[in-house]
DNA sequence: CGATCTCTTGAGTTCCCTCAACTTAGGTGG
DNA sequence: CCACCTAAGTTGAGGGAACTCAAGAGATCG
């Protein structure tokens, strides 16, 4: 089994055995979480960098009015807060949405291993800015697209992830999220996603079933979406 | 006069003087752009660092369908794109709203100033993890609050930012952004911000003019707000 | 001192939300 | 293995927040 986590940093820089078997132990001891479960809640001390190995995990805070935004998905491969012990306190949660095995790599483990490996921590440096990508995709959604067009765009970019690190089927993959969990990353309630979903399942584009989505039509949800999958910088610098 | 870029990262890191003058020097030869003046486009290759010394500046994104999304407002010592030189192209473009001085800063130039001062390093990160908690506040303000709520949100933001580098008066501060350019901002219309401007001077909380904004009862502001300004993590941890 | 932005206000429309009921799918214990 | 229970998904009706279109008032600048 390969681990998600070098296979996605391979997709961001030149990886030795070297570095793949480095980054493997820093990852070797993984802990098991179940859904729902916070990894760390909005108040806390920042403790270790995460690194999701299976499973899906979301960045949320819950508003004074209860009601809950998810402001990213990671997925198996992802890590997070790279430099995050720099801050006292975390401003949002964590939060497994399925189970999930998670490891954690101190910061004093984690400063060894880039001065050790520059490709590790180039690949990082590079994750992170696609990760502000994201973010930044994400505002644009929330800003100027409508329902129909931020569900088609955020399915679009889920797959693409997914593809990255070898989860997709043929125009199919898994996605463990629930209509509920859907709307409180785009903004929504779950009854307009409803509708919306249904919209796209009629307009031939996309079905999206319970734990997973089939891409009907490519072309057409990448056309409703307006969807530019440069943001996601799969086509990076090679030369330094 | 004082660099504003020295005095941001100040707030962030315990600088020496031989950082500070360090990091006048790499910052000593900024360029002039007029307003509206791109400072780089969408698609075109990531250049040097950007440090915005005078003016404000902004990231935005034109939507096929010729709408706008301001992704960031950049104000004097605000930084951008770290580690960009790994990405093949941008995924969005940077203009300055006001008249603005900007330095650049290569690559080459960032890396040796970074090893050789790592409190400089340091702040650099940290700022990078408010910019990161700046994008996702913004992503609630977009998801889950009303259009008085974000208004009075992107406010409470701008004035601590404000703040902290010395630009506010009493209750008063320098705010050169149109209706126009705020509705870019926060994803509404130039018609609808006016409204609402104009509910939350009747109610009180603050008044916007050409080019500046009163604040009037920052209690009720910050209440309208929901705002918790812990994200801008003012009060960050002082050890390693 | 006209030309051009920016701001303001009104009227009508649309998208998305709220509330509420009902159906379906999964999981658990009898 | 079925009966129940709960969570997730579906659909309808009505309301409200924000949008569109349009016109006029107020700044700002060459």
């Amino acid at each position: 089994m390969t681990n998600p986590f070098v296979q996605k940093l391979r997709g961001l820089a030149t990886l030795t055995n070297d570095d793949a078997a480095a980054l493997e132990t820093a990852t070797a001891r993984p802990r098991h979480y179940i859904a729902r479960q916070d990894l760390i809640r909005e108040g806390d001390e920042p403790g270790p960098m995460f690194v999701v190995l299976e499973g899906w995990v979301c960045r949320y805070k819950i508003l004074p009015s209860g009601t809950r935004q998810i402001m990213a998905f990671l997925m198996p491969g992802d890590a997070c807060d790279l430099h995050i012990k720099l801050l006292a306190e975390m401003d949002h949660s964590i939060q497994a949405i399925t189970t999930a095995m998670v490891a954690t790599v101190g910061k004093a483990e984690m400063q060894a291993m880039m001065l050790a490996h520059p490709n590790i921590a180039s690949a990082m440096y590079a994750a992170q800015l696609v990760d502000e990508g994201i973010m930044r995709a994400w505002i644009v959604s929330m800003g100027r697209r409508s329902a129909p067009e931020r569900v088609a765009h955020l399915i679009c970019e889920l797959y693409l992830r997914a593809r990255n690190i070898g989860l997709t089927g043929d125009g199919e993959f898994a996605l463990p999220l629930s209509q509920a969990v859907l709307a409180d990353a785009l903004g929504m309630t779950a009854v307009h996603i409803n509708r919306v979903l249904k919209e796209l399942r009629l307009a031939g584009a996309m079905a999206l079933k319970r734990g997973s989505v089939t891409i009907l039509d490519p072309v057409k949800l990448i056309q409703i979406a307006g969807f530019d999958e440069n943001y996601l910088h799969r086509r990076l610098r090679r030369v330094a």
